[in-house]
Formats: C-alpha cells, structure tokens, sequence
DNA sequence: GTTATGCATTACCTTTAGGAAAGTGACTAT
DNA sequence: ATAGTCACTTTCCTAAAGGTAATGCATAAC
C-alpha cells in the first residue's frame, strides 16, 4: 500500500461520504429515479410506482430530498388539495449515478442467474 | 404521469433495488473505493483508510462483500497472519458507480459552499 | 350527514445498523 | 514469562430505519 494518494483521497472520500449520506436508504434512489421517468409526479403517483413504501416513509423521505434541494415540492390549487414533486436541476447530477446503479445491478442478475 | 414506461421501469427498479442491497451501508463503498485505490489491502490497512470503522463492522462488511463475490479472501503465509483482500473482476463493474457518486458528492459540497 | 379523496401526521412497535470494549488464538520478540 | 501483533469474534448497548394502523383535515360528491 503506497501513501501517495492520500491528499486526494481524503476529498474525494468526503464526497462518497455525502453522497451517500444524501442518497442513502431503501428509498430514495428509487424515488429519484422514478421522477426521472415521468417527470412531474403526484403523493399518490410516487406512493404507487415506489412499491411498498408507506405513505409516512414516503412523506420523510420527500421532506430530506427537498431539504437537499433535490427535488421541488409544489401545491396545487385543486380538490382535494394535490402536490406536486419533480426534480430540480441539481438533481440532474444524480442520474449518472443512478445510471450506473442500474447498469451494476443488471449485470449483477445476470451473473446470479448464470449459476 | 404516462403508463408505457412501467414493463422497462419494473426490471430497471430491481435491478436499482439489488444494487444498493449489495452496495448499501455506510462503508461499502468507501472499502471498495479504497481497494480500487491501493489494489491489495489487508484488514489492518482497510481499518487504518476507513476511518471511524470498528473491527467488528469491517469484519462483517468483507464478508458480504466476499459473499457477493465483489472482493476475495487471501490468508498469507506470514507470521504473525495477514490477509489480503482485492477486488475481482466483476467488482470493477461498481467502479462507475463510484465515480458517479463521488463526482455528485463534489459538487454538492460545492452548492453547499456556495451559500 | 355520511362517505370518499389526497396528503399527510402521529403513536407505537420491531428490526437492523452500527458502535465500544473486551477477549481469543496463533504466533513472535524480548 | 511477559508483552505485542494481527485478524478477528463476542457481548452489550443505542440509535436509526422503517413498518402498521389509526387519525386529521379540507373539500366534495351522493
């Protein structure tokens, strides 16, 4: 083991540190990437395309992505009152790593599967 | 919110969902980064670069990771005993992951600074 | 006035993650 | 004999994540 990288592992080790701490959870990439998919989406919409989540888990869970300024919360003039999320444009900055996700994942499936 | 998108949005959620049972955590990624870094690493160096981890946790967390055939084992024929853990092949394939986590994770700390 | 919708919140509980501290066992050096 | 190294393992504990079920509230339809 060299010792040489350490000044540049420190920041970068920093960044995986928040990365992580942003995104981390049983949920949150997955709410990201579902407002990828359709854009603008409603409580409800994300309560249904995010399988298994409860609506207070989901409520939390939009409430710390908002407070990160990766998505917006928006309340529409309707009966009964709905809301709106999408993604903001700093959260264009997660699809890579979404991206990524879901290209280890897949090949990581197929390479189960192969057994 | 349009409807044709859900067959192509089911296989890419699990596959979303496999990859951070396998990835997630508080210090998977920072162990794979660090053996991508310095390549072989034993216990000791792994406690020493994933700072604040307790041996027990990186225990537990290589052997997941071992499990997941992400990293292999090596005990070493020295005296007193060390092992060395690396990457295998299919772990590179988390490498963009990483990167894409990192590269988010800089430049929020950058939006961050902003204010 | 009873029921339904949409977006939550609250109370309560279980499970999991993860940390601190001490110990184990095989070996070595002094 | 004593102390140290390395790679764990064990025990004990706390905090956080996350689930279920019920409730709140504004509005509207029947």
């Amino acid at each position: 083991m060299e010792n040489n990288k350490n000044n540049v592992n420190k920041e970068t080790v920093l960044a995986l540190k928040d990365a992580i701490e942003l995104l981390g959870g049983k949920w949150k990439f997955c709410i990201l990437h579902n407002l990828q998919n359709y854009g603008t989406m409603r409580f409800k919409d994300l309560k249904e395309t995010s399988q298994g989540i409860s609506p207070k888990v989901l409520s939390k869970e939009l409430q710390e992505l908002e407070e990160n300024q990766l998505i917006t919360r928006t309340v529409n003039n309707t009966k009964p009152v709905t809301v709106s999320y999408k993604l903001t444009k700093h959260a264009t900055e997660s699809q890579p790593v979404l991206k990524a996700l879901i290209d280890f994942g897949l090949k990581h499936r197929k390479k189960i599967k192969e057994k």
